[in-house]
DNA sequence: ATGTCC
């Protein structure tokens, strides 16, 4: 007969609440259940996690269910004992710690299942590349700071040659019509319906925040946004872009909703994690439910950052297509910082992407690669597993501050001129060397995504990179 | 991601 004991990580890894009962439950179990077989000992504790009512006059664990009911009352969340279903696709690219926070936000109790995607890296709460479906509860840092980071490109009718032969023309465009940088605003403010929206007026929040969001209005920040000139090549004709196999002069831009994101995002993360107490290392997951005035908030807050963050790329696509005298023959957008209602299996949930493409059954997204890499059109296949959803870009390997202390600013050089890449701003944080393999991460999601043309950069604009690192 | 704590 083996000695059996229980410790407090045994416990955190039910999912029990932290606190008095795990003293208490850790006494009762070493002093009554030694005898007992691990795996008995564990089911009985999974039992009476579940269920700790059916245990109040249990001669051995009376106090510790006391104890589970009323941290219940103290609204302290338990986790659920084991996690719902959710599905890695290529799990070979995927850092640990981004598994690991996957694995932490599948036993949400208000999960209902999950997916990690082959650009996955850790982020707060949610992984980077982690989507999540809930029941009737929106996780603020389940969308991420940058509410409504997107995607959008327009395909222009101007011939390809004409890159080359006006170079200057599309340099000058983005050095005039594009404004980056932390805090960045236009002096001379843009305009668009956005900016008329009754939600700015409807909660105090939206209303400290509209002139900001009306000065940064056309902007795009700061770290992996970009804007930039490129070629779009379609091998097949698509019907749906209304365009036929060839080369095009193509816009594509990356942002979000800058400021105005980021306060809401932060506002109301803040009062999830006063409403909504997870145990400890769960508590950037706070959630608000969908049917409290909280919840309701939150999500027409996002919802308005989500159209601000469009107009942003639509004032500044409507710029620079002015400048070049194009005529738009097809767009494509999509965010992959969002939540949105869907149904899964029957059921309305509420789907987190935290950089993830929507890829519903024929719903055309973005897919970038890096400066130096292919970016991909694509179209979604609906694959339920993934919850209809697919990688937003290749996912960085190398951190921002390694990167600025390994890579050689020569290096970089050489590789943007090895690829006719002129680089406009831009730092060795944002180098092609420090993503992974767009090629292969699109290999890992095939299943979920079908390519319907690529974008090849050729001008690109970024933020000035920070200082070097020592 | 954001002028890095409302």
């Amino acid at each position: 007969m083996s000695i059996f004991s229980i410790t407090g990580n045994d416990l955190l890894e039910l999912g029990y609440p932290e606190g008095p009962v795990f003293k208490v439950l850790i006494e009762a179990v070493n002093q009554h259940y030694s005898a007992h077989s691990s795996a008995e000992v564990m089911g009985l504790l999974k039992r009476l996690l579940s269920d700790p009512a059916a245990f109040i006059e249990d001669v051995q664990l009376s106090e510790a269910a006391a104890l589970l009911l009323s941290v219940k009352d103290n609204k302290t969340v338990s986790l659920l004992p084991e996690p719902v279903p959710y599905k890695i696709y290529g799990e070979e690219y995927i850092d640990p710690n981004a598994m690991k926070q996957i694995n932490q936000a599948v036993k949400l109790p208000v999960a209902v299942a999950g997916a990690l995607m082959p650009d996955a890296h850790p982020g707060y709460g949610l992984p980077i590349g982690g989507v999540l479906a809930t029941n009737q509860a929106v996780i603020p840092y389940g969308v991420g700071v940058d509410i409504g980071c997107r995607m959008c490109l327009s395909i222009l009718d101007l011939p390809v040659a004409s890159l080359k032969a006006s170079q200057e023309t599309y340099v000058k465009s983005l050095n005039v019509h594009t404004k980056f940088g932390a805090g960045a605003e236009w002096r001379k403010r843009e305009d668009h319906e956005v900016l008329a929206r009754p939600e700015f007026k409807e909660t105090q929040l939206l209303r400290q925040l509209f002139d900001k969001a009306a000065g940064q209005l056309g902007t795009s920040g700061s770290g992996n946004h970009f804007v930039e000139w490129g070629v779009v090549t379609i091998t097949e004709a698509q019907p749906e872009l209304n365009l036929a196999p060839g080369q095009y002069v193509a816009l594509l831009s990356h942002s979000g909703s800058r400021g105005l994101g980021a306060q809401v995002a932060g506002h109301y993360t803040r009062l999830a994690k006063e409403l909504c107490e997870l145990p400890e290392g769960y508590k950037h997951l706070a959630y608000l439910d969908m049917n409290t005035a909280e919840g309701q908030e939150y999500w027409a807050a996002m919802t308005l950052a989500g159209d601000y963050a469009s107009a942003c790329h639509h004032v500044i696509h409507r710029k620079l297509i002015n400048a070049t005298g194009a005529t738009l023959l097809a767009r494509v957008e999509n965010h992959h910082n969002f939540a949105w209602k869907e149904l899964y299996e029957g059921q309305e949930v509420i789907v987190h992407r935290k950089g993830a493409t929507p890829a519903a059954e024929g719903t055309q997204g973005i897919i970038p690669g890096s400066m130096t890499a292919p970016g991909f059109i694509v179209k979604g296949k609906g694959v339920a597993a993934s919850l209809q959803s697919a990688s937003h870009g290749a996912g960085r390997v190398l951190s921002r501050n390694v990167a600025k202390a390994q890579i050689k600013p020569d290096e970089m050089r050489k590789v943007l001129a090895d690829h006719g890449v002129v680089l406009l701003g831009g730092g060795l944080d944002e180098a092609p060397a420090v993503y992974k393999d767009i090629r292969k991460v699109m290999s890992a999601q095939s299943e979920l995504v079908e390519v319907i043309g690529e974008f090849t950069p050729k001008y690109v604009r970024m933020a000035d990179g920070g200082p070097a690192e020592d």
